[in-house]
Parts: structure tokens; sequence; C-alpha cells
RNA sequence: GGUGCCAUAGCUCAGUUGGUAGAGCAACGGACUGAAAAUCCGUGUGUCCGUGGUUCAACUCCACGUGGCACCA
């Protein structure tokens, strides 16, 4: 067994991963790398629900606004450098913990990801530009053509999987699935990974409520200061694109707010859809402190 | 007080020339290997305000009641 160990905090937005993270950082006198994707854009802030200062203070975060919404960024990038990052704090710590809500870039940490090249931005905007012009059935037939095995267990309704398998075979002049080994990537450390979850109705009401903290703080200024940036994929994100949308004079600011607390609900939601299907996840309630080390410490002994 | 209009899903509303009803949003479930707070798929959850009446049959027509809105006093 290995003795250095990364502790993953999961959950749903506005659960209380954060307190937890802090909680077990002072305990285990470690730092804490976040794994919420749109958390690592320096220029987002209030909407993406960074810890506080004190909390900053109080243990060490990595990866909290390391980016610009300018910067191309995606799970490949943050395996990578999640990686690098732990090979230097393992040298110093026996356990780090990771938080955040994006599952897929816990499993990128945690399984890997299969090695493809970066796609250029100028590929990634053809071929946009092509699916404007030919719609969903035209990238289908494309797809079918160029890819024919993957094109048989993608989603096919679904124009970002396929302009992504589109955007790799046009890069590299081979099929997207002769890249796809599904292989499991060996890391020099083990996992134990916690699942936070509450009653459905005390977590909407702590997503409503945060949504409310959110205003009171300044996001229709942050949003406001944004609107020009609008068309990054960093901003395509709940509490943004809502208040772009007030911006344009379509509904009122109230509706606004209304739509970034449903949007919300709904990102909770699919995350727990992706986190109840990872069968090594361990649920708890957030405040369940005492268990939850007695859990972690006999996963780290074992 | 009078007149008119309205009352259908959690919300906003459509609809049935009388045969127990549907759309958007919300809600719920799922997928997901480089945009993942993204993107995509699936599910209608209902004393059709109440009580009587007409009818083989009323959510639909009639009467009364209740609540809301508007106008007139």
């Amino acid at each position: 067994m290995n003795s250095k160990h990364l502790i993953i905090i999961a959950g749903p937005t506005a659960v209380g991963k954060t307190d937890l993270a802090i909680h077990l950082a002072r305990h285990f006198g470690t730092e804490i790398i976040n794994a919420d994707s749109r958390q690592i854009y320096r220029e987002m802030v209030i909407g993406t629900a960074v810890p506080s200062a004190d909390q900053l203070a109080v243990a060490k975060h990595h990866f909290i606004g390391h980016k610009s919404i300018h910067d191309y960024y995606n799970a490949s990038f943050f395996e990578n450098e999640t990686i690098t990052l732990l090979d230097r704090l393992f040298a110093q710590f026996d356990a780090v913990i990771m938080t955040g809500g994006s599952g897929m870039y816990i499993d990128a940490v945690c399984r890997g990801i299969d090695d493809i090249p970066t796609v250029s931005q100028q590929i990634r905007n053809q071929l946009h530009a092509e699916y404007l012009k030919i719609g969903l059935a035209g990238i289908q037939t494309r797809l079918r053509e160029l890819d024919p095995a993957y094109f048989h267990i993608v989603d096919q309704s679904n124009p970002k999987r396929i302009l992504k398998a589109l955007e790799i075979a046009e890069m590299t002049g081979k099929p997207y699935s002769s890249f796809l080994s599904g292989k499991v990537k060996q890391r020099n450390f083990s996992t134990v990974k916690i699942g936070l979850n509450i009653p459905r109705q005390d977590l909407y009401n702590r997503i409503n409520n945060r949504v409310d903290v959110m205003m009171a703080h300044g996001l229709l200024q942050e949003a406001d200061g944004l609107r020009n940036f609008r068309h990054l994929n960093a901003l395509n994100t709940v509490g943004y694109k809502e208040l772009f949308r007030f911006f344009d004079g379509i509904g009122s600011l109230e509706e606004a707010v209304d739509q970034i607390k449903a949007h919300t609900r709904q990102y909770a939601r699919r995350q727990l859809t992706w986190f109840r299907r990872d069968k090594e996840l361990r649920w708890f309630q957030p405040d369940e402190n005492e268990l939850i080390l007695e859990y972690l410490q006999c996963k780290m002994n074992a």
C-alpha cells in the first residue's frame, strides 16, 4: 500500500466542501488543491464562490485564480498540472486534500485520461463555423465517414461530442477513437474519496441563499465588468450568463436571479448524478467530521 | 353595491363545437475521455375552484357560492 494519500472531497455545489477541506487540511497539516473548473479563473471570484481571504489564510489552496478567462484550459491540462504539483507536495506531506465539484477534473487526476494532441484554436473555430453551416446532421454524417467506430458509441445528438471527435480527426488525420485506450493510469499515490450530501431541500435552500449573498457581494458588478468577454468559454457559466441576458434587456433582474438559482440547482443535480456513479466514493453529511476522520484513518492505514 | 372578465400541473398559460387534458419554465432520473458550472437524452407530476342542475357522458353548458382582476358607482 502507498504511503502517500490524496484525499478527495466531492459533492454538489454549496454542500459545504470548503469548510471540511480546511478542517482536514489543518488536521493533517497539509494543503488543498482546487478541483473546480471555474474557480481557477482569477476574474471570476464572487460568482464562483471562491473561499474567503480568511479561509485561504488558514490553509494554502492551489489552483484558485491561477488562470485567466482568456486562457484555454481543459481537464487534461488540469490532470498534468495537478500531477506535477502532487509530486512536489508529496515530497513534503503524506496527505494532500483535493476538493471541488468538477467530476471530470477529479477523474482526470485519479484515473487519468488518454493523451490526445491539443487541438489548435484555429481548427476549433473552423469546425464550429462548419457546424453552424451544415448543422447537426451534417457533422453527424462527417463523423460517420471519418470515425465510424466512435460514431456508434457517441451521443449522436450532442454536438460538442461530435465536434471534439472531428477536431481530433482533422488535427491528427487519425480517428478520435484510435486515441481512446480506456486505460486507468497508475499513480504513485493512493486516493480516498469522500462524498458530501445533505437532504435535497436543505441543499436547495443553501444554494438559493448563496446566490442572494453573491448578489449582495456585488455579483452584478462583477458580471458587468466581464460582459465584453461573454463569448469566452469561461463565462459560459451559471451566475454570469443569466446576468448577461439581463444586460441585454431580457427579463428583470429578479428573474435573472431566480434563473441563477434554478440553474445552480440543476448543476448540483448533474454533479450528484456524476458522483453517484463513482462506487469508490463514501458518502457523509458535511458535519460528520469525527466519522469522516475515522474513515480516513482507517483507509490510510490499510 | 352594480356590471364584466378570470379560476386547468409547483409557476405562467393553452385546450376540449360535451367523450376525464397539454406547452414553456420549474421539478425528477440518466449520459458524459480536452469547452464539463459545459453539452446532451429521458419522465407529466392534475379533485381542470366548490356545490347543485341539464345530459348516456360535464373540465367544457346552466345556476348559485367562493376567490381574484378591471370598470362603474
